[in-house]
DNA sequence: AGCTAAACGAGACGGTACGTCCTGTCTTCGT
DNA sequence: ACGAAGACAGGACGTACCGTCTCGTTTAGCT
């Protein structure tokens, strides 16, 4: 849709407080009304354009143990945040979900507890499997994994590398393996 | 200051979106000018008048041990996300500096710089102290306990509750009860 | 059209100085963008409220001797000045075109420069068949009656009455009557 | 004073619209308030300015005849009417007197009517002397002098040449050649 | 093939808030 | 004590978008 193209487009260049419905309207070479009609914010139109032009697919798919599973999740989904248009809409619209309260319920179960759910599977077949560690609760990991994601989108701006998922994927699987190996490991981790 | 308390009212009656400038001077029985003189938007007057309202006061004071600190401070901080007008203002400027680059700035080097400063003392402390487990990393530490709560504050708008903190505690701490010689590596890796 | 009214009415209530583009939105029932859609400014909205609302309508008929066509064009001209709404329009707008200059010469080519047109054209008729005196020139002919036109609008305030058209009328034509009757006439004039 | 001097030279250069006290006080390097304390408005200073920096001398001397009087009177007072800077800010002052009815009365009664008064000595003079003109009445020849200048320089902005004095004084003194006794019917008249 | 009707582009509309400018008053502070 | 400096409440400015609302004009699909 070009409207949806023109607004990933727009977005990229004059920035959420710039993108105007009017502006989109001009790019798509459409009418305001034919945008109205189909969407009842530019918020809605991003969260839409975001979906068709960035493939935010996350594998949740079984490698045989708990902490690979984590490690393969959190390296698909750190891996989607390097592409710099993606971020910045995802900023946008978790800014527009604080503001925007209507939105805001959208994006939380369209988008977010999506998420959440696909790593609440890698869970729930590690508990299923019988390693998944007593400790955090499952919702801890959850706000563990997605906080530090979003935490350095919109707080930090630092980049998700590598080094942060195996730190992540460590902290969240050690209690599980209370070993002497783990010092070892350290070495190469860093 | 008239403007700081009509603009931290406001903001509770008519949510971030309904806040004006025009509305902050009139309430505060003032001309616009007076506002634009002293903070270039609506967002820096909120980001003022929460630190003139809200006691943001976090203690990071020795409590011996690493785990206590920690804990310490997750129920500090954890205790103000209870208050929802600070809350809630709290979400409005994550939001504005998403969308605006310049408040943006400030507001991380201003407010969520501070934030990780102070907890990075308590680190600071542990390492000196000999008490700091060898993982997470420090400043993945920070990104988890800020991560979790903001992501609560934004995303799961849960209630960020004294389980949490126990919960946070003991992953962050975990490592550095089983065994001592973990510690002793620590060094290189930081 | 509402806007024309609500101008036209409400700088008889409030004065130029106090007629706004805001209270003419507010009066016509209409946004202010509407009015800048259409108008430069409040003066051109006015410009044209008075075309509207004012029957300007000024004949040069001929009378058959230019001594009677200049008196009739007086009398329709001055009796236009008796209506005060119009005259403080004409005053506004005169006075407008002094400080803006763009509007300034919007005002001169279409509205003062008709004046002179249909003036030009009794004098010329006057020329062609003969009756036109040598002195004065016919520009100053022009500026004579619309000179002290206006100057009785701007400076002195007096009506514009009966005596003064017969006094310029006399004035303006009496070299091509030389003759004794005009001492005659004079009683009566007064 | 320095405050005259700058309104005097800050109006030749953003004219009447852009002159405001502000600018006025920062070119004179004074305050405000020094200036709202002697004027009421930038109108009232520039009156006084105008006072101040323009020889605004006319004379009205004896010429021995109604004809050389007026011809005098007219010359001096077109001559002025050549300083640009003068003519400017006459037109704004006679702009201002129609929109600020306060000022008008003042602009009226101590500028306006004190010109008026200068060629009034020169008729009452003519009127003794005996060869002032039967017609126009006096103050129609007011009105027409008066008249005919300010609407060479608020309407149509023609320069105000020599050829138009002689073209008034002819105008305004024929009727006192070609016959005496029309002057002795006169005195009824006036 | 012609007809109907939905969706469209275009853009004017009533409205709200913006951020700027200037007003005329009031306060501070230095000389 | 005076006056420059400038903060202040107030209010209009002209602009930018909002979301709604006609307008004709395609563009189908259905007769």
């Amino acid at each position: 849709m070009a409207i949806l193209v023109a607004a990933f487009e727009l977005v990229g260049e004059v920035g959420y407080a710039g993108l105007t419905v009017e502006g989109i309207a001009n790019r798509a070479g459409c009418g305001k009304q034919t945008i109205y009609r189909w969407w009842p914010s530019k918020a809605h139109v991003l969260l839409e354009a975001l979906a068709v032009k960035a493939d935010l697919y996350v594998t949740n798919a079984d490698h045989g143990s708990y902490t690979d599973d984590v490690r393969a999740f959190l390296g698909d989904t750190f891996r989607l945040s390097r592409q710099q248009r993606v971020v910045d809409i995802l900023r946008f619209l978790m800014a527009e979900a604080q503001i925007n309260e209507e939105f805001g319920e959208l994006f939380r179960s369209a988008f977010l507890q999506r998420r959440r759910d696909a790593l609440q599977v890698v869970l729930d077949r590690a508990r299923t499997r019988g390693d998944l560690p007593p400790r955090p609760a499952a919702s801890t990991i959850l706000d563990i994994v997605f906080g530090t994601l979003w935490y350095r989108l919109l707080a930090t701006r630092q980049p998700t590398g590598d080094d942060l998922v195996e730190d992540l994927t460590a902290t969240l699987t050690q209690a599980a393996q209370p070993r002497a190996d783990i010092a070892i490991d350290m070495g190469d981790q860093q």
